[in-house]
DNA sequence: TCGGTGGCTTGCC
DNA sequence: CGGCAAGCCACCG
């Protein structure tokens, strides 16, 4: 169809956009890691990717990056940075309870799937 | 093509 | 709960 052969570039484009989209795809109130971010865009174990992504999204998103936490649900920005405070503002407005840095992913863990579980 | 690098993850002590 | 080490995967120059 198209007239390129092989386009490594738009992969990346693509792999971009599925982030965005299943990040999107997270309601408020729920929180959810890089890991499995990564995982549910299909990009295996490349939460690292995820967050660097994150951190490379323009201030005016409407993407919820503020959902996606450490493993365990741990904040990985550090208190006094910006997008950190940002971080735990924005999830306490949602009502999400930030305690010493933490999330109870168990209780504001984003399930996907949900049932038969 | 290759090496260095991360807003991570998991284990271990 | 904390620090350390290794693993993983995709990006960048």
């Amino acid at each position: 169809m198209t007239d390129t052969p092989a386009a490594p570039e738009n992969a990346a484009q693509i792999r971009r956009t599925t982030l965005y989209l299943t990040l999107a795809q997270v309601p408020s109130g729920k929180v959810v890691t890089y890991g499995q971010l990564a995982e549910m865009a299909g990009l295996g174990r490349a939460a690292r990717w995820v967050g660097r992504a994150l951190s490379q999204l323009p201030d005016d998103t409407k993407l919820p990056w503020h959902r996606v936490l450490g493993a365990g649900g741990r904040i990985s920005l550090p208190v006094g940075s910006p997008s950190g405070d940002e971080q735990r503002a924005r999830l306490r407005t949602e009502g999400i309870s930030v305690l010493n840095n933490r999330v109870d992913i168990q209780r504001h863990g984003w399930r996907p799937v949900e049932h038969s579980g």
